[in-house]
DNA sequence: TTCATATATGCGCAGAGAAGCATATAATAA
DNA sequence: TTATTATATGCTTCTCTGCGCATATATGAA
């Protein structure tokens, strides 16, 4: 973590976070907390498109976020890498301690747009 | 941790990741893991524009990632977070599984563009 | 073989955001 | 006031990527 950071190791960092900074993607690893599912199941769990959601089940597999099981006609999912709700569990704590400190500096002004 | 996500903390979580989806932010944060540094400290460390570094000294400051301090004509940029470190660990973490497991995946093909 | 179902992919459009350039603002000095 | 330095911001271009639609592929059944 110190001295000096490679432009290519940077950008493996940068594309690791850009994938998980997607609503939808989030959705989908949301839904697989719970355990497998497969891509019907995780469509009608995120109420997204089956095209979307199959492209975005691949982001994340390329990713190692997730992993894939053909079984007959279904392809199931599963969370392949638990570090991704340490990850969250931390962003999620970080935007607590900072909405907190927003509205302490701008009282009155939680419900804007 | 569990239940429903309601759409509003998914984006914030989303946009969260998003900013550390840069590898110019990344760069950012850093060189401010030395401590305290002025734009002109950062764009040297970068190797990037100006006006480039300040506004993604923006970004990162309304995410809450770092802080601003004016002294002077100069604006000092410090880290706010310091979870920021604990992520980008995990991250690196991440990749050098992922790296490691895609090398037994398919070896001999490490030096592809 | 043909048909049905589950999943993946090609394509086009539209929005987001990053970089580069010029310029505006902020703060200090003379 | 003007001049100078440090930082921020318009504005344009360009690339990336998500979505929607249609279609292709894969697996299994008949």
């Amino acid at each position: 973590m110190k001295g000096s950071l490679s432009e290519e190791a940077l950008e493996l960092v940068a594309r690791r976070f850009s994938v998980l900074g997607e609503p939808m993607r989030l959705r989908l690893l949301h839904a697989l907390m719970e355990g497998e599912r497969n891509v019907t199941a995780l469509v009608e769990a995120t109420g997204g498109q089956q095209a979307n959601v199959s492209r975005h089940l691949q982001t994340l597999a390329q990713a190692g976020f997730v992993r894939r099981r053909r079984a007959g006609l279904q392809a199931y999912y599963s969370i392949a890498d638990p570090d991704v709700f340490q990850l969250c569990d931390i962003v999620c704590g970080g935007i607590e301690k900072h909405l907190s400190s927003q509205a302490r500096a701008m009282p009155g002004a939680a419900e804007k747009g």
